[in-house]
DNA sequence: TAAATTTTGCAACCTTGTTGCAAACCAATA
DNA sequence: TATTGGTTTGCAACAAGGTTGCAAAATTTA
């Protein structure tokens, strides 16, 4: 598990800091999206800011996580598990936000359905946000 | 079309000013979704900030306005034309947000696809937001 | 017109995110 | 293992975007 970790940062040819190690498991031991202000507090604040905004950046840059676009105007991360790379993102899947506890859930196995957009205009990528009660809040 | 105007205003039981008038002919005579930095654009600085914001959110309550997530986190307005009430929206039409020229359009005619969410999960209301080039720009 | 209510502008504040720079750290090499 | 060079970090300072309290101004109601 450790091992995992490290290993992901090898592969993105990224320096192994205390730092990101402890972010890369947060990602990995919840099962849902975080913004910066829960990693701020999942951190115990042992992290500068600063450096929390950066490694988010430099792992989007990468790879390794992913952005989700949400109605409330916040940023929220979550880890790739598709084939993503740096430069390249593959994160085609529906995103669920829960009204009731906040969480925001990749539906990795949800396929972003097909629009239909009018002529002259020319899509490129598609996110879909869909609101509702999670399982945990049923 | 300035008698529209207040009459939208009466409807939602809201009083007649220079600035709520003019921010919403602004919106009339703009085919396209305006932020909050738009406004203070296009209004020529004549009302403060802070009333900018109270009158956006007064037409979100409203049901005048309604408001679309966009990816590069920027919260963008636009006029309600369905039959959306105060507490009560029902825009449920795609968002484009063209690449080259920035502007974020509501395709009024593009319905929302369904979206098969996961047992257990119940949804609520959905966001589509579609990336690409414009008919403009293309 | 006058009173009651609502809206506005201002100042002050908060949150979120960015930038420059020196110190600390990591990885590669000797 | 010690040295070295490039990378990362923390700090301070800043900037954009947004909120709140309050008195003055404008609007509605009577
Ligand atoms: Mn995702
Ligand atoms: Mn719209
Ligand atoms: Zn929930
Ligand atoms: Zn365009």
């Amino acid at each position: 598990m450790e091992q995992e970790i490290t290993d992901i940062l090898k592969q993105s040819q990224l320096s192994i800091t205390d730092n990101r190690l402890k972010i890369l498991k947060l990602f990995q031991n919840n099962d849902k999206a975080l913004s910066h202000a829960d990693i701020e507090k999942l951190s115990g604040k042992h992290f500068d800011r600063v450096t929390i905004y950066r490694t988010l950046q430099t792992f989007v840059d990468k790879g390794i996580i992913h952005t989700i676009p949400t109605a409330d105007n916040s940023i929220m991360y979550a880890l790739c598990k598709e084939a993503c790379s740096e430069g390249h993102h593959h994160d085609d899947h529906v995103h669920f936000l829960c009204d009731k506890c906040g969480t925001t859930y990749c539906l990795d196995n949800v396929n972003i359905p097909a629009v239909n957009i009018p002529k002259g205009f020319s899509a490129h990528q598609t996110n879909v946000l869909v609101n509702g009660v999670c399982k945990n809040c049923k």
